[in-house]
DNA sequence: CATCGGTCTCAGAGTTTCCTGAGAATCAGC
DNA sequence: GCTGATTCTCAGGAAACTCTGAGACCGATG
């Protein structure tokens, strides 16, 4: 299955010294088509980005050596404009974080979602100039359209109310219109990492969206029985 | 997100020998769509005038080598006209100021909110006659009219009284109508860099706003639930 | 047609987020 | 220094959201 492309690739740089975030992000990143190094600790980072010059730094800010923090401002003191998002507990306390979200950076707390990082990772990525120029805020399949910049989602022209949930689940079917995708890649995608239940969450928000955005025909969102779900406008 | 463009843009340099200051403001302003270059120090900063040619410069007063006046009173006696914008600590006496504000200057005290530093370089490029064309003095959106050179604010023909903060909260949702602004994006604007409080405080000034332009139909100050506010006239 | 696995929908409990009023602390102008 | 405006924090209550479990429904298969 092919990734969504973007030409030219994007490169990322994965720091975090936990190896399951660097293995997950990794993994799905390169599956959006982004290319991607991965670094353990902080001054492993300050070198990788010497040698990978990356576009974007995921960037965890609890880690053994040197902080998230520290490798940023060594980043810049060098001249270095590389935008950032920082990965940090929960609870963190705010006033650390405040004034990350100035410039191109951003930060998100563990645990997120895929879906959460991919489109932070755009968003900051068209901030800073460096998105390709495919990358819209837009997103359309037949008539529905979700914008990312407004958070407004419209189907044949109508506004629809959604659900942080709702938004991040429809935004991904979007994403992804005419693939159909199991329950389970769903799952892992659009619910938090850590996120316990099973397939049925998955239903449930299915209903939802449907009540929301399918009341008009044609349906857009449809069952593949057994297999899972897509958006796509043939029966 | 695309910054606001500026056509063409304009250039900064921000001089100062706090490193903090100089990547706030560089980060900062070059997202607003400014071309910015920046100085640790006195005679590096004029330098730099030499070679950046810069249209307005950030210039803290307080430095090693030569203080921000001194490097100021050099640029002028080249003929160099260059509007200056001074940072100064909050406690710098007045009458030190005076006599440099002449002439298409300003200045700001430390700490300063990054909205207060947009609309003082914008007034400052404005009165230079370098400001471009599109960069006016009033803001609209819907029936809401606010005028920076005036600093009245009106919904639907009506004069609100603001205070400060709401103000600098307003004129930052209005410049970005219809943009989804989260909690922290709105403090790391509208509040002082060194602002250690959290996203209640948004929520209260938010509350206040809301009780002086919303008071009529239709509702500009939306809530995006898991998101943040936004103005805009749609439900 | 009967059966069975898969899917859909709904109600309700538990959680999170948001709103607002009240009060303390600070600041500015007289 | 007094006074009123402003800013900020806090906390209770309201509203929205999430998730689960139970039962209805549907479609494929024999």
């Amino acid at each position: 299955m092919a990734a969504r492309e973007s030409v030219p690739s994007r490169k990322i740089l994965v720091v975090d010294d936990e190896e399951y975030i660097t293995d997950l992000l990794s993994t799905s990143l390169r599956f959006q088509g982004f290319e991607v190094a991965t670094a353990g600790a902080g001054l492993e980072a300050l070198s990788a980005v010497q040698s990978f010059g990356p576009d974007l730094i995921m960037l965890d800010v609890n880690m053994a050596d040197i902080d998230g923090f520290e490798v940023c401002r060594r980043l810049r003191s060098d001249g270095d404009l590389t935008p950032v998002i920082f990965l940090t507990a929960k609870d963190t306390k705010e006033d650390m974080l405040s004034g990350f979200t100035k410039g191109g950076d951003d930060y998100m707390t563990k645990p997120f979602s895929l879906e959460e990082v991919v489109a932070r990772i755009q968003a900051v990525l068209r901030r800073s100039g460096t998105a390709p120029a495919d990358d819209a805020t837009v997103h359309r399949y037949a008539d529905l359209v979700m914008d990312d910049d407004t958070h407004r989602a419209t189907r044949d022209g109508e506004l629809v109310e959604l659900s942080p949930t709702e938004w991040k689940l429809l935004r991904y079917l979007l994403m992804n219109a005419e693939r159909v995708l199991s329950k389970s890649q769903i799952l892992d995608h659009v619910w938090q990492y850590d996120f316990g239940g099973d397939a049925s969450s998955v239903e449930t928000y299915i209903s939802y969206l449907r009540k929301k955005i399918d009341r008009v025909d044609p349906k857009l969102i449809q069952t593949v029985r057994g297999v899972g779900y897509t958006i796509r406008t043939g029966d």
